[in-house]
DNA sequence: GGGCTGACAGCCT
DNA sequence: GAGGCTGCCAGCC
């Protein structure tokens, strides 16, 4: 995985890696590239990366929606409720629940 | 080809 | 304990 070197590769194949219902903060992608405080990085490589992954499991450390998703927070917060991860009334969840990491021996 | 922006997080004052 | 600045790196102008 990680030998791709790629920053944003990397950034893609952990969220391409998040399971259903669970949800991955911006400093832990960057991290696992390599970079722990690149998480805006993260935000670039999201923006303005394929649309084919899972963005909207990637929430900020507060369990809070991100700024600028395709719709709004809202957008963000609807399709994780659709995966069944329950919001408060401030949008944020359960961080230190549903936050997942991944395997150490994925590689 | 160079410089600035950007979906955040961590450390310092 | 709280607020503000710096750091990171890919993409766009």
């Amino acid at each position: 995985m990680n030998r791709e070197g790629s920053f944003a590769e990397k950034i893609h194949t952990y969220v391409a890696m998040i399971p259903f219902g669970r949800v991955m903060t911006y400093g832990q992608l960057a991290a696992l590239a390599g970079s722990p405080r690149a998480a805006r990085q993260v935000g670039g490589v999201a923006h303005y990366g394929p649309e084919g992954l899972p963005w909207q499991r990637v929430v900020n450390k507060h369990g809070g929606m991100a700024a600028g998703f395709p719709g709004g927070p809202s957008a963000q917060a609807e399709m994780l409720v659709a995966e069944g991860v329950t919001l408060n009334a401030q949008q944020c969840l359960d961080i230190e629940r549903l936050i997942w990491w991944p395997p150490e021996d994925s590689d």
